[in-house]
DNA sequence: ATTGACCCTGTAGCGACTACAGACTGTAGC
DNA sequence: GCTACAGTCTGTAGTCGCTACAGGGTCAAT
């Protein structure tokens, strides 16, 4: 448990060292308004304390569980100013559930398709590859539909 | 199949309506070198044809399968480049094939989190909401593991 | 002649960082 | 004291893949 022990006065570095955070994203956060402005040395340097430190892992946490900043953002007031924010807190969480599974539906689709069309390749010796070909061809669910329009509201980077 | 019949001398507004893309968005794949400049009226209009057409469907077609730009362009000079693209086509495919699973299997990691704490939550009025609790403790892989900084490479937007 | 719908260009904005330039500070070695 | 180097500070620009808009020109119908 190294990384609980209390330690007060840190600096930039150490605080994004002990959580695993990118130094820069810090001071990103803090911008944002995910963490309080910590107070500063007599040189204008940032000094944090175990209670920054304790903020920062919740910010990461709920990142790395998939919330956008906003959502963060929101967590951060229930947990600061609810006594008792069960209630708000899940419809939060099940509004992400709910774009989390429909992302992993989406992507299921793709790996799908995917896996299709490289079993179609086989060999590669072929002179019409099935890959590209089912790229020049149309979305077959959107002809079937008769739907010329219609993709996921995702964008998948 | 009212989408396929050839089509000469469209206006960029045609072309994005019959392929269900954004107009501007087609100026962008222009601009980025996915899209060939088209010829242009006297009046410096922009006329596509149905090649132009086949052509962004293709973009389109590899965007909702999650290939990058980056990975588009290429795809799209081996389709243009090679007579036999099958084995090359394979590799990128399966690169990007491995970065959907994956992006998979973390997306799945959070929805089984969050449908855990969200069950913790049921009926909401307990003082210490289980859900900001979770989110206050330490991952428990990177826990376990004694990796105090390890994190998905992926982006979750 | 005017209205309104199209087209053109360049540019700014989004989210969530990440990186860097240019200035200052703090410390260690000589 | 001098120098080197590592740390900190600020603001700003770049990333990706769009999307939107301002400010201008064009075209068809009324």
């Amino acid at each position: 448990m190294r990384d609980q022990k209390s330690v007060n006065g840190m600096q930039r570095a150490e605080l994004a060292k002990r959580t695993g955070c990118n130094l820069e994203t810090v001071r990103y956060y803090e911008k944002a308004g995910l963490l309080p402005e910590p107070p500063r040395t007599a040189r204008g340097y940032r000094s944090y304390d175990s209670a920054h430190e304790r903020r920062l892992r919740f910010v990461l946490r709920a990142r790395e569980l998939g919330f956008s900043l906003d959502e963060v953002r929101a967590l951060l007031r229930l947990a600061d100013e609810r006594d008792q924010p069960c209630a708000e807190a899940s419809r939060l969480a099940s509004v992400h559930l709910a774009g989390v599974q429909a992302k992993i539906a989406d992507l299921r689709r793709m790996e799908s398709v995917l896996q299709t069309t490289i079993a179609q390749c086989g060999d590669g010796a072929r002179p019409d590859c099935p890959l590209i070909e089912t790229l020049f061809r149309e979305d077959d669910s959107r002809r079937k539909r008769g739907d010329p329009a219609t993709r996921s509201k995702f964008i998948h980077r």
